[in-house]
DNA sequence: GAAACATAATAGTATTACTATAGTTATTAA
DNA sequence: TTAATAACTATAGTAATACTATTATGTTTC
């Protein structure tokens, strides 16, 4: 299975950096370190010079890959949700029933993940730390507008049309299907933060994670009931 | 109505602030400017300096009220879940159904607001725009458990208990009603956020409030139905 | 072997988020 | 009324941030 999936690349809209960090050593070595930095410090106290440092390197290399440190945010964050969406559709390609399909996608949003062997430079665990803490960030700004112009949010989009169409397939009636996916695809992760932070705001315990899946597959099915 | 109310004042726990801004009248043009400051420039570029520049007096004034631009960002957020709170026992009380109080719990969370003139030094409607925008900022760094600890967050725990109570109220077996408040509540500011600005995220329309509310009515009562 | 490119090294800028200190004005208490 | 105290203003300073700019050095590639 690894070696059938070898040759498999997730990319990301050439918008968001100024040279593809897939293409060259450093590149990959730079998004390698800027996750576990990232994950390590908190998006705050993560500079370049940091990841410079930590990469044996100076800031002026960095910024020839990125504009600045919130593009490489919008970089790490389109990654995850690309990634996301490749596991969704190998996941649900020749499954009949959309309800199973869609049961799939929630299990995939609610998931503890594993790291992937396929891509060996990317910690998709931390990377899922960092999604989870820091892409509400991403998009809660004044450059928005700008920045979706430019593209910066179409691997989000993407995945949650995809799973908006399952939901149509199985309620056309339903009124809802993309409030209700992106507010899943939230609830998910702020879920897992109030459990480890918060935790009288949730029932979901941080280390059954199981149970975040069932609130939200619950919540969808009922949801959408016809 | 006015005059019945107007000693009625919403209260931020003292741990916030290094002085309560209610209690002189510089306190009070630094809640303010600063609601009209972070709604006007967005929270990255809001400073210190800038406000003081705007009230006329200097960044040493305005530490001397708060530790920070983050906790002055917590004071806002805590007293505008503190005055959603109020509105939410004043017009629950004397209500003896409590399918028809949560009902009410789901129209004040997604409800567009009007200016207050109970508190006429507060912009309401500028501060829920900043607590779309901005709240999220307040909890995801990675001083949270502190902040926590310090009771930073009381004010949202405390209204979103009181909403689950009455879905405890409703359906005393659902497992989940933390969750279900925590998910809408903050659905809610998102889905608005989103109709602004990422409007293929979201089926409300940014001009028809009321979808809103609709969507959120209907995801809890059938989340909860027996 | 020259041109083109990637990276390194170094320096510099405006701004930020504070801290420190001294002086001025307003309030309160004896 | 005076003296003490607190609130506020003015000014200066600091370390760090998020960049930009320049020049030098090595490394491919045609």
């Amino acid at each position: 299975m690894k070696s059938l999936l070898a040759n498999i690349k997730i990319t990301v809209d050439e918008k968001v950096y100024l040279k593809d960090p897939e293409s060259s050593v450093k590149g990959q070595q730079i998004i390698q370190t800027s996750i576990l930095l990232i994950d390590e410090l908190g998006l705050e106290s993560f500079t370049f010079k940091k990841l410079a440092e930590r990469i044996g390197t100076t800031e002026a290399t960095i910024y020839r890959y990125f504009e600045s440190k919130h593009t490489l945010l919008v970089y790490l964050i389109s990654w995850y949700w690309n990634w996301l969406e490749y596991r969704l559709v190998f996941a649900t390609s020749n499954i009949a029933s959309a309800e199973d399909r869609l049961k799939i996608a929630i299990h995939i949003l609610s998931g503890k993940i594993e790291n992937d062997a396929n891509f060996a430079h990317i910690s998709e665990v931390a990377l899922q730390r960092i999604v989870i803490a820091e892409s509400a960030k991403a998009y809660l700004t004044k450059e928005v507008d700008t920045d979706n112009k430019h593209g910066f949010f179409l691997s989000y989009k993407r995945l949650c049309k995809r799973i908006s169409n399952i939901i149509q397939e199985i309620n056309p009636d339903y009124k809802y299907p993309d409030s209700l996916v992106s507010t899943v695809a939230e609830s998910a992760h702020y879920q897992i933060f109030f459990s480890q932070h918060l935790p009288s705001l949730t029932n979901i315990n941080d280390s059954k994670q199981s149970q975040l899946e069932e609130f939200l597959t619950d919540l969808v099915f009922k949801a959408i009931e016809k």
